[in-house]
DNA sequence: GACATAGTTTATAATAGTTCTAAACTATAG
DNA sequence: CTATAGTTTAGAACTATTATAAACTATGTC
């Protein structure tokens, strides 16, 4: 057992979820990398049949999600209103989205700084603050 | 034939499309409005349903959202990926989210000011830049 | 006004993403 | 080892959206 599929069972004990290998496969696809992934379920199915040459049924893919999504290991995020994306950065950030690509980049929070910020309705607070640059090529 | 009617059956024919009185009651239901309306195509076609009790087809809400659209007196905008929104007011601007109410809420493009913008990626250039202030009850 | 024609509306079928169901399977506590 | 609650799975069901193709209508021409 590697180290790394280690620590994602104790992740998922910690949480109250049982590490069946279905999770800790999911878990490799998802975490094991060195940017943040902004992936579709679709997206994420392709990459599962890829790295194993084992399926996991659609079903467990999208119980697997919502509960990692319950849990805080991930966030939706809301593009297109196709279908449904997830994004492995829960902290609050930023986006760069290029339509034509359909490519996320995710930007820090300490990049982006505002001057004038709107009041909020009466009874009102301001929560978050997310911050979407829309980008296309260069001429 | 009232006022706003003719103005509306002059935008239509501007724009190329017949003024048909199925279009004609969209254009009613959508821009007979004080402020702005952020809406689905179901809340649209409860809308209809009760504005005038004759009925249009569903086929010709989502043709004729889609034409609006095409045109520019309609945008696309992306909340929870449940189902597709759309803006009357197609201007640059923010927006305010109450994720509870999911009411939505029309900022001015000048209520908001940016006073540190981070670098596009190489390349790409930032076409616009679209802020989103979540919102919830005061305590 | 009548006619031809392209544009439009409509009911309905098809598609796609997601959720539900219930039976088989499995991790884990005792 | 056993019992049990949690999990996986195939497939059905559901929902939003798009496609299809026949009926209808706005509009330009005579
Ligand atoms: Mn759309
Ligand atoms: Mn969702
Ligand atoms: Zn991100
Ligand atoms: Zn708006």
């Amino acid at each position: 057992m590697s180290n790394r599929e280690a620590n994602y069972i104790k992740k998922l004990r910690n949480s109250g979820l049982r590490p069946t290998k279905q999770r800790i496969k999911i878990c490799e696809a998802l975490f094991d990398r060195d940017k943040t992934f902004h992936f579709s379920i679709s997206d994420l199915m392709k990459i599962i049949k890829n790295l194993h040459n084992e399926k996991i049924s659609l079903a467990t893919v999208y119980n697997t999600i919502h509960a990692f999504q319950k849990k805080g290991y991930l966030k939706e995020i809301n593009l297109g209103n196709e279908n449904s994306f997830y994004d492995t950065n829960t902290s609050l950030h930023h986006h760069f989205y290029d339509e034509q690509t359909k490519e996320l980049i995710d930007i820090n929070s300490e990049e982006v700084e505002l001057k004038k910020i709107p009041t909020p309705p009466s009874g009102k607070k301001i929560e978050d603050i997310e911050v979407t640059f829309k980008i296309s090529k260069n001429i």
